[in-house]
DNA sequence: CGAAACGTCAACCAAATGGTTGAATAACGG
DNA sequence: CCGTTATTCAACCATTTGGTTGACGTTTCG
């Protein structure tokens, strides 16, 4: 069930820091896993269950592997918890806001006050 | 982490399971566990996560406690969510400090318009 | 009162998870 | 070729997870 997957993946901490990570440019193994303070094989594996609930996809080219967001296979999650449609809008005022803002210009302090 | 809670909760397809009848209406714990195969304690475990997750109340009334669907704390995980599928050109900091502002001042009227 | 219904607790178990280390494989580069 | 870089594999470990069973406290009801 991918829902079971992508969900457990979402799960953990260190794999959302990753899919941050990926999400402003792919990345190669070694340089995904600089920033954490845990070893390359424990990154190696949070990346292979992020592969394996489709959130990420890895290539290899030369001896360096790239890891690519798949930002597609949050989408049944996604619909998933929109079902549960009571929980209404989240905010969408606020978070229309929000994206007018980030889309608008380079790195708006939105945060400030 | 909030999110590390939710996701983890709904990492498990019986406790979706038992959103999804939640989503009916409210339930007593041992009518919840009616349609599974597992025993009663098992599902009061379940409850146990996804009242840790904040995804349901419990409340007792006589010797019934009753479970209630708090969809508002799929919130975060839903917002967090859509921005990898649909707004990757947010940045990613502005986005957790929207996040950390809007869950600050107590969910934010989201009575449906 | 005493029995049954509701639900949790405690102890236990198997399997999965998240981490470690050290060796192995593969591809570059001098 | 040989050393280095990039990544995984294998074995191991501690903790968590998801399930079981049986005993236990409450509340309801005949």
């Amino acid at each position: 069930m991918p829902l079971d997957t992508v969900f457990a993946a979402l799960g953990d901490p260190t794999r959302r820091a990753i899919l941050a990570m990926l999400l402003e440019d792919d990345m190669a193994v070694t340089d995904v896993a600089d920033p954490f303070e845990m070893s390359l094989a424990a990154i190696s594996k949070h990346l292979g269950v992020l592969t394996a609930a489709g959130l990420i996809s890895q290539e290899k080219r030369g001896r360096v592997k790239w890891c690519k967001l798949e930002p597609d296979a949050m989408r049944e999650a996604s619909i998933w918890m929109q079902s549960f449609g009571q929980f209404e809008a989240v905010n969408l005022d606020d978070f229309e806001r929000f994206l007018a803002a980030e889309l608008q210009d380079d790195a708006p302090e939105l945060s400030k006050g």
